[in-house]
DNA sequence: CCGCCTCGAGTTCT
DNA sequence: CTCGAGGCGG
C-alpha cells in the first residue's frame, strides 16, 4: 500500500473507531462487539507502525500503552476554576435566592439549571481546533497538574470534537460504585489500604503515574461546563451549553433539569436524595446555576465562588467526630462487644451517638484510642461504622482501650471463645457466667422478639422492667404474667396491661421452628431451626436426638450438633421446657409445608431492599411455598436476586456475577 | 486440606 | 449490613 492510500485508510479507521467509541461510551449504545472494535484497532496499529509519519495525536491508539511519568507538570489554568458555596437545607437555598434577587433588576425572570453533583474529580479539558491538547486537575483553582496522558485513557472523553472548535471544558471524572467495590476487594486481598469513597479512588487513579493502571480502572467522565477560551463567545444559557457540549461529542449527564422556581429546585433535590442510590455513581447533592449567562455576569463572583450558583448538598454520608469513650456490651451468648460512644454528629439525616467496634481486633486494626477524632460513615445507609482514625489530630491525652478482665455486668471472669478444641483463642471474648443478668435479659428479649415468638409490644425495655420487678427470670415466666402483675408498674395502665396480656395469650401456641429459634441455642438461627423442625417434626424428638442423629440434618455438622445436644442435656434447660408446659404453652408440630412442583422448585432466591407489596417474612414464606430456597447471600449458585426499593450491595453483587435480577413485579409474576 | 457458600450474631436509629 | 466461622464439596 502506498502512503497516500494508507493515509486515507488511517483517516477512515480513526473516524470509524471513534464513532464506535462514541456510541458505546457516550451514548451507551453498544452497536458492535468488542471483537470488531479490536480488529479495527489492530489494522490501525499495523498501518501506524508501517507509516509512523501518519500517526495522529487523536488516534485511538494514543489511549493505550504509554510510559509511566516521573511526576506531573504544573499547568496554569487559562480560566479560573471556581468552587461552589454549599447549602444544606431548603432555607439556605431560599436565602440564596433572596440575595441574588436583590442584585438583579426587580421582577427579573429567573430560571435555574439543576445538575447532579457527582462525587468525583474535577478536570479541565483544553481543545484547540477540536483536538484535545491538555487536561489538568483543578488544583488550587489557578494552577493544576497536567494529567493529559491519563485522561486519554478515559473512553468517554473525545480526543477530537465533532467540530474543529477551541474550547475549555470542565467535567467530573468518576469511578462507578461497582468498580470501586471491585477495586477495593482487590486492594484488600493485596493488603493495600482501601479507598474510602469514589472520589478518592478517582483522584488516586488520575494521579497514577502509570497510564496503564488508569486504563484498567475504567473511569468515566461527565462534562458540564464550557468556560473558555477567554474572550470566546459562549452559549447564552447554561442549559444550551449542556446541549452544545453534547453536540460536540462530550458525554453529559442525562438528568439535568431546568427549573422555573426555587420550589422546583428543592423538589429536584429531594427527589434525587431519595433515588441517588439508583445511579452507578455517587451523588453528593445538586448544583444549581442561574440559567441565563447575562444574569450570571451581572451577579459575578465573590471570594472563591460564583454568586450565581451553589451546591445544594445532601446530608453528609461521612463525618468526623470524637470517640468520647469505649464501653463494653454483653450479648445474648455472653459475647463482649466494644461500642464507641461518639460526640453526637449529624450523619445522613440522623444523629449518631454510638458505633459498634465489633471486637478487639477491629480496634487494633483501626489503631483507635479513646479520645481520638475519627471518620464515621453509615454502612448500607443504616448502621454507623468507624472508618478511620485521624491520627494527626491527637493531643497526646488519648487513652488506649483494654478489654476488661471481668464482665462489666456481673463481674465474672472473661474468657476467649474457643474456636475448636485445639484453638482456644477466637476473636470473641465472652463472660463465663451462664446466668449473667445481661445474658438473661437478652435471651428473654430474643425469645419474645419479632423473628422468634413475636409477642407484640414486648421489647427490651419491658423485659428489663419486669426482671427488675422480679416477675421474669426466664422466657417461660412470660406465660405466667397476669394483668395484676403489670398494673403496679410504671407506664402500665389498664389499657396497656390488657394489650400485653392479650399479646401473650395469642402466642400460647407456638410454631416449632419459631420456638426453637427463640430458645437461643448457640448456632441455631432461623434457618437451622426450620431445618431441625422439618427433620424431626417435634420438640420431643429433637430433645432426645443424639449428636449423630442431629448431624444427619442438612447443614448441621459436628459443632452445631454438639451445641444442640448439650443444650438439651442441660438440667436447667429441661426444667425450662417443663415450665413452658406447666404454663400451658403448646408447641405446634411442623407439618411439612414445602411443596415440590411449585414455580420456584429448586431455585435459590435472594431479596435485597424493601418490597412494597409484602414484608420480608411474607416473601420468605411465599418463596418456600413456591418450592424455592430462600437464601441470605448472593453467590454464583443463586438463581434470582429480587431487587426492592433502596437495595443494598446484593444488587451490585448480582450484577457482577451475572445473576438474573428481578424487580418486584417480575418476582410476583414468577410466584404465580 | 482448601475454598466457597451459607448462616449466625451483633448492631443503629426513628 | 458486615464479619466470622461452620459445613461441605472437590
Amino acid at each position: 500500500m502506498d502512503q497516500a492510500s494508507a493515509k486515507k485508510r488511517v483517516d477512515k479507521l480513526i473516524e470509524q473507531i471513534d464513532d464506535l467509541r462514541y456510541r458505546y461510551h457516550v451514548l451507551d449504545d453498544p452497536s458492535v462487539t468488542d471483537a470488531v472494535y479490536d480488529s479495527l484497532g489492530k489494522e490501525l496499529k499495523q498501518l501506524e507502525e508501517q507509516f509512523p509519519q501518519l500517526r495522529r495525536t487523536d488516534s485511538p491508539l494514543q489511549r493505550i500503552g504509554g510510559k509511566p511519568l516521573d511526576k506531573f507538570k504544573k499547568v496554569q489554568h487559562a480560566v479560573r476554576q471556581w468552587s461552589f458555596n454549599d447549602a444544606f437545607d431548603a432555607a439556605e437555598v431560599r436565602q440564596w435566592e433572596q440575595r441574588i434577587r436583590k442584585l438583579l433588576p426587580t421582577k427579573t425572570e429567573l430560571m435555574y439549571s439543576c445538575e447532579l453533583k457527582i462525587d468525583g474529580l474535577h478536570v479541565v479539558l483544553k481543545y484547540e481546533k477540536g483536538l484535545l491538547v491538555n487536561a489538568a486537575t483543578r488544583g488550587d483553582g489557578k494552577v493544576g497538574e497536567d494529567v493529559t496522558e491519563n485522561i486519554k485513557r478515559i473512553q468517554s472523553i473525545p480526543l477530537r470534537l465533532r467540530q474543529p472548535v477551541s474550547v475549555i471544558a470542565e467535567g467530573e471524572v468518576w469511578l462507578s460504585i461497582e468498580q470501586l467495590a471491585a477495586l477495593n476487594r482487590e486492594r484488600k486481598l493485596q493488603g493495600l489500604l482501601e479507598f474510602a469513597n469514589p472520589r478518592n479512588a478517582a483522584a488516586g487513579t488520575i494521579r497514577q503515574l502509570d497510564p496503564r493502571i488508569v486504563a484498567e480502572r475504567k473511569l468515566d467522565c461527565y462534562v458540564y461546563d464550557w468556560s473558555g477560551p477567554p474572550n470566546s463567545v459562549l452559549p447564552a444559557t447554561q442549559f444550551e451549553e449542556l446541549q452544545q457540549l453534547k453536540t460536540l461529542g462530550f458525554k453529559t449527564n442525562p438528568h439535568s433539569k431546568l427549573c422555573k422556581t426555587i420550589d422546583a429546585v428543592i423538589a429536584f433535590h429531594d427527589q434525587w436524595q431519595r433515588q441517588r442510590t439508583a445511579e452507578p455513581y455517587w451523588i453528593d447533592g445538586i448544583v444549581v446555576k442561574v440559567n441565563e449567562r447575562e444574569q450570571q455576569e451581572r451577579l459575578g463572583y465573590v471570594g472563591k465562588a460564583p454568586r450565581w450558583a451553589m451546591a445544594f448538598k445532601f446530608p453528609a454520608e461521612e463525618a468526623t467526630t470524637v470517640v468520647e469513650d469505649i464501653v463494653v456490651q454483653v450479648g445474648r451468648l455472653g459475647t463482649l462487644t466494644p461500642v464507641a460512644q461518639l460526640r453526637p454528629v449529624q450523619l445522613a439525616g440522623t444523629t449518631v451517638k454510638r458505633a459498634t467496634l465489633h471486637n478487639e481486633d477491629q480496634i487494633k486494626r483501626l489503631g483507635l484510642k479513646i479520645g481520638d477524632t475519627v471518620v464515621v460513615r453509615k454502612a448500607g445507609d443504616i448502621i454507623p461504622e468507624v472508618v478511620s482514625v485521624l491520627v494527626k489530630l491527637r493531643s497526646g491525652k488519648e487513652r488506649a482501650f483494654r478489654m476488661p478482665s471481668h464482665c462489666p455486668v456481673c463481674g465474672s471472669a472473661i474468657e476467649r471463645r474457643a474456636i475448636t478444641e485445639k484453638n482456644q483463642r477466637g476473636v470473641a471474648y465472652v463472660c463465663s457466667n451462664k446466668n449473667c443478668y445481661a445474658q438473661d435479659r437478652h435471651r428473654i428479649a430474643h425469645f419474645v422478639s419479632k423473628r422468634a415468638v413475636d409477642v407484640e409490644g414486648f421489647g427490651e425495655k419491658i423485659v428489663e422492667q419486669l426482671m427488675v420487678g422480679g416477675l421474669l427470670k426466664d422466657a417461660a415466666d412470660v406465660f405466667a404474667l397476669e394483668k395484676n402483675d403489670l398494673l403496679p408498674l410504671e407506664r402500665f395502665a389498664e389499657k396497656s396491661a390488657d394489650n400485653l396480656i392479650a399479646a401473650i395469650a395469642a402466642r400460647r401456641t407456638i410454631a416449632l421452628p419459631k420456638f426453637l429459634f427463640g430458645l437461643g441455642i448457640q448456632h441455631v438461627g432461623e434457618e437451622t431451626a426450620v431445618a431441625l423442625a422439618q427433620h424431626f417434626g417435634s420438640l420431643e424428638k429433637i430433645s432426645a436426638a443424639t449428636v449423630e442423629q442431629l448431624s444427619a440434618v442438612a447443614d448441621v455438622g459436628p459443632v452445631v450438633a454438639k451445641s444442640i445436644a448439650e443444650w438439651f442435656a442441660g438440667k436447667k434447660n429441661q426444667a425450662l421446657l417443663g415450665k413452658f408446659k406447666t404454663f400451658g404453652v403448646r408447641i405446634a408440630s411442623e407439618q411439612s409445608q414445602r411443596r415440590t412442583g411449585g414455580p420456584l422448585t429448586g431455585k435459590k432466591i435472594v431479596v435485597t431492599g424493601t418490597l412494597v407489596s409484602m414484608s420480608r417474612e411474607e416473601a420468605k414464606a411465599a418463596v418456600r411455598t413456591a418450592g424455592g430456597d430462600w437464601v441470605s447471600s448472593v453467590s454464583k449458585n443463586t438463581d434470582y436476586v429480587v431487587v426492592g426499593e433502596n437495595p443494598g450491595s446484593k444488587a451490585t453483587q448480582a450484577e457482577q456475577l451475572g445473576i438474573m435480577r428481578l424487580n418486584e413485579k417480575e418476582f410476583l409474576q414468577l410466584l404465580k
